[in-house]
DNA sequence: TTCAATGCAAATCCTTTGCATCGTA
DNA sequence: TACGATGCAAAGGATTTGCATTGAA
């Protein structure tokens, strides 16, 4: 997971789109920002439990639409390499990307110039104008390719 | 979608796997090869029922998901931009990209050399060995970027 | 004070599964 | 013929929705 470090975090960029900053909110919001990992939608609801036990399922599918729809956090489904679960994450504000092991599961997310060179390459050769970008390739992780040459 | 030309077809590369051919799975993989567009489950299930009416729900979806463990459809869900629907297609020999206009929900597959880079620019960059690709912009397409111009 | 957000429970939608039967290899 | 695939119906799981209530602005 890329974490908000530099700039707003998720609390205020909620507040800059206008929406009603109600306590369970920011307990999505301040978990989101500070997760470690992808996490789907019950293992949101699960950390948020832990912070309020009588905050709703409903409620956290809601909040992550909104916040889907506002474009505040993406959705994805990482190659379904663990099933159909969708995870999510804040949007970064430095492009990346996610290398996900489809023999362990793990998921490495590089970023640097070239994947920014990406966008901007599409926008060139197609006209098309990238506002998100998606790119997730399915492999395996270094671990994965030694354990496998050791037992062959 | 990119469609199946000059290597072998779905039936074909199916028999190769050492699946067995019966009625249903024919229709289903003549279908895939030759959709023109993306198909979620309900949508290949609603064409196979015009070939044969007594084709099961159950039996798409099972094969849709034997097709995908043994690589030989895709699973994209194109930026969610139509719902949470999960869409197929065979699985391309040319590396392409998919281009989802979040405005009109049109899906470009701009394929090229500089798509084909990227895979060995990741193996170089990060030990990452990618197995498959995925890579899907959301942003506006052309015509929608007009129409917008047009309108303001 | 007002109207959007929440909790709750029921509904819905998509997908999977157990089992008897069928049909390909 | 044998065993994997199918049809059917029921179960399962994830997500959404209607409505009364709550609470942030």
């Amino acid at each position: 997971m890329v974490m908000q470090q530099e700039s707003e975090s998720l609390t205020e960029r909620m507040r800059a789109k206008g929406l009603r900053l109600t306590h369970q909110r920011r307990i999505l919001a301040e978990l989101l920002d500070t997760a470690e990992e992808h996490l789907d939608a019950e293992a949101v609801y699960q950390r948020a439990r832990k912070r309020d036990p009588h905050i709703h399922r409903a409620t956290v599918y809601r909040t992550l639409n909104t916040l889907k729809k506002l474009g505040l956090v993406d959705e994805l489904d990482l190659m379904h390499v663990t099933g159909d679960r969708h995870y999510y994450e804040i949007r970064p504000s430095v492009f990346h990307i996610h290398l996900v092991c489809m023999q362990c599961g793990k998921v490495e997310e590089p970023s640097g110039p070239f994947w920014e060179e990406i966008r901007g390459r599409v926008q060139r050769e197609t006209g098309f104008h990238p506002e998100m970008v998606r790119l997730e390739m399915g492999g395996r992780c270094i671990a994965c390719q030694e354990r496998q040459q050791a037992t062959s």
